[in-house]
DNA sequence: CGAGAGTTTGAGGTGATTCAAGCCTTGTGG
DNA sequence: CCACAAGGCTTGAATCACCTCAAACTCTCG
């Protein structure tokens, strides 16, 4: 968040993402939950002496960071550099493989961010994100049902309209 | 960089920052040194062995990786929420606070980057970058000389132009 | 001196924002 | 069972920031 209000959403974290900064006392994020959700928490302490005791522990932390930061910079190109039409896609395609990852073709699914969440998320205002919907609905890329509810009928087609040929 | 030739610059390095991925084969990322540069490459192989042999590597890498994903983090707020102007000023300030540690006040640099590397690096185009350039010029956040050679006289003042109070 | 790359500047166009109104959906109390 | 309030979402009109296209300028190097 900047000083006036402005923020910016960096991640999402799915199941069972790690959550959280070993070694290091101060971060200036925070998380929120968009969703119900189950958390198993240990105290600092405990995970760095678990990470000094276990084999192969920070070398998985190590993996997941390694993966984070490669996300996080695949979505700054998103950030800097798409229109908001493609932002949107991009953001549709990314929940669409998370969350229904069989199903290539024809999957379906519950957003689990409100459209402030998703503008939060895209560097775009509500208004934007909801006009941009309607046109790829218009477009017959996705169909929505009560604002939440997702349907794509052809995942590629999404992915064109996210900009990744 | 996408298909049609947008490109995004997703970070920096300066020495003595470590570059690569272990663990992995591919990315989607290349990387160009903007100024001579003195660079040790190790084999793929002789890392992970390393990183296998001696205690500690792995927690210096995990650390750095740690810290790059908060860089990330930071520099996605920067390209999703903060106006031309801020862009370019963070930049600045970036830049500033790398190339001449010491000196908090009235630090002098030249910009390792063209006009263009820093369009691609902030999301913003050549012509944008220059513009806000010559206003925080005429503003005397800063100095110009020879298009490369920059003086900052109050990086406190530069720090409030990047949206940072 | 001339060529070329890099940069600046201007004019005009456009995509996203802003501000404002209206519309659903859901939950609450009469 | 029906107001009705409230939050979330959509839609419209006008504005603005940034982009696009084009031209001119500057610096460097042969």
């Amino acid at each position: 968040m900047m000083a006036d209000g402005r923020q910016q959403i960096v991640g999402l974290q799915f199941a069972p993402d790690f959550l959280g900064r070993p070694f290091s006392r101060e971060s200036s994020l925070t998380a929120e939950a968009a969703t119900t959700t189950e958390i198993c928490a240990f105290p600092r302490a405990a995970i760095e002496r678990m990470i000094a005791d276990t084999p192969g522990l920070e070398h998985k932390l190590y993996g997941q960071s390694l993966k984070e930061l490669d996300e996080a910079r695949d979505w700054m190109l998103t950030l800097g550099r798409k229109t908001a039409r493609e932002k949107v896609a991009s953001f549709l395609h990314l929940i669409a493989t998370h969350i229904d990852p069989e199903a290539d073709d024809g999957c379906t699914f519950d957003l689990p961010l409100s459209r402030a969440d998703i503008a939060d998320f895209l560097g775009l205002t509500i208004e934007t994100v909801s006009r941009q919907m309607t046109k790829l609905r218009k477009d017959r890329v996705i169909l929505v049902e009560n604002n939440r509810h997702v349907t794509v009928p052809d995942i590629e087609r999404l992915n064109e309209a996210a900009g990744n040929d």
